[in-house]
DNA sequence: CTCCGGCAGATTGTCAACAATTTCGTCAGC
DNA sequence: GCTGACGAAATTGTTGACAATCTGCCGGAG
């Protein structure tokens, strides 16, 4: 998956598009919390018309990356300590009723690539690749979220991460964290192969519970 | 409450003030799901420019209540019967999760006033009066999801509310539904003010998925 | 040296005019 | 009566110019 890019050649990007471009490096975290967008900058950088770009920041900020202030324009919306938890808590709830969903609806197909994807994982503990993991963790999630089969949710939670994206790698190279993380993941796997629902839910939970206590740790790094 | 009304000596409204006009109007069903809105009709009835009414369709679109199409402008998103059960599902983790954390997090006032909010809620059962107690429904469960002091949540629930929102009231005209769910209410408040964040949790979730059902019963009505 | 005021450039907010497209009524032809 | 082409009206999309505000620089007063 690579940036949206915007060729000479081709015709004009949308408003849709020009919010992908700016989503996904506030994602990577090219576009930092706090910094302004300049809108010509972007006109230069994507080759959209100023209307395109204002409607992205217009959008944008409906689903809560950017704000906005009065003759500044926008700029990337930074969360607080605060904030991250309360988006923790959030993700406890939803991510656990999509590992019950998970549960009582994925095919054994889902199943088992679920449990490819954690050969995987698993692989990246004993090589100690936290990069990798951070990665492939991402899809071991998206996935599960896939197959419990609730698009409301499932945007949600795409919404949610953003702001965390950077974090949720980070939290990697702590100590024992990749160990951990992986121990979970085979608690989650095992409660839905036995079809377990309320096991798996109760195990997701502790394991974004898990998360969100190691990046306490590693917090001062990031904020105050 | 009152709509956002713009008379005729004020200032014109910011783009904000127009999404929220149109907000609340989708909300009560004076924009009906599928209705085109209309950019002049907008503007004559707020005052605001063109431009402001734009930014607000951008902003709603963000939101999800409103979908745009070339050259067809905005019109309100209609929910199917399948989305309604997915914002559900999300509801039935978030505001379960915000029972539990308002059994840790709430002061002795905030469970006091929940407890008035339910006499009235009791006193809507006795005399049977839908209308009112679904008034004071949303308002308890704001109360609690307030005290759960999770702004990310709580903005989360308001929107997944709004397509939702007249079947709420629907649902307490079904026959025994008003007494079911007060007989919910009182299971939660029961938890809460024993201190059992898990029980009030897990009756949280049985009251919202209750709602659910009997919405479903009725559904044909809105549905195909 | 520091502080303050003001000027120039940069950046964003707003608007009105025009272009593109859809919508809907009308009417000829069958 | 029905169908389909046609065109006017309605509606939305886009652009460019101008206004309002902020930002940073510079020079003078103390």
């Amino acid at each position: 998956m690579t940036d949206p890019v915007f060729t000479g050649g081709e015709r004009a990007p949308t408003g849709v598009e020009v919010a992908a471009w700016i989503r996904q490096r506030i994602r990577r975290g090219s576009f930092a919390p706090g910094q302004r967008l300049i809108e010509v900058d972007i006109i230069r950088q994507t080759g959209a018309s100023r209307f395109k770009v204002r409607e992205a920041f217009q959008r944008l900020e409906g689903e809560g990356l950017v704000e906005t202030e009065e003759f500044r324009g926008a700029s990337v919306r930074s969360a607080s300590i605060d904030e991250v938890r309360q988006i923790y808590r959030a993700r406890i709830a939803l991510e656990g009723i999509c590992a019950a969903d998970f549960t009582r609806k994925a095919s054994a197909e889902q199943i088992a690539k679920l449990e490819r994807l954690q050969d995987e994982l698993d692989a990246c503990v004993t090589e100690n690749a936290p990069e990798r993991f951070g990665r492939l963790n991402l899809e071991w999630h998206a996935l599960l979220v896939e197959g419990a089969e609730n698009d409301v949710i499932r945007q949600l939670l795409e919404r949610l991460n953003v702001p965390i994206h950077r974090l949720l790698f980070e939290s990697f190279y702590s100590p024992n964290r990749l160990k951990h993380a992986n121990a979970d993941h085979h608690r989650i796997l095992r409660a839905i192969k036995a079809g377990d629902a309320d096991g798996a839910e109760a195990a997701m939970r502790a394991h974004v519970g898990n998360g969100f206590s190691t990046l306490s740790n590693i917090s001062d790094e990031f904020f105050g």
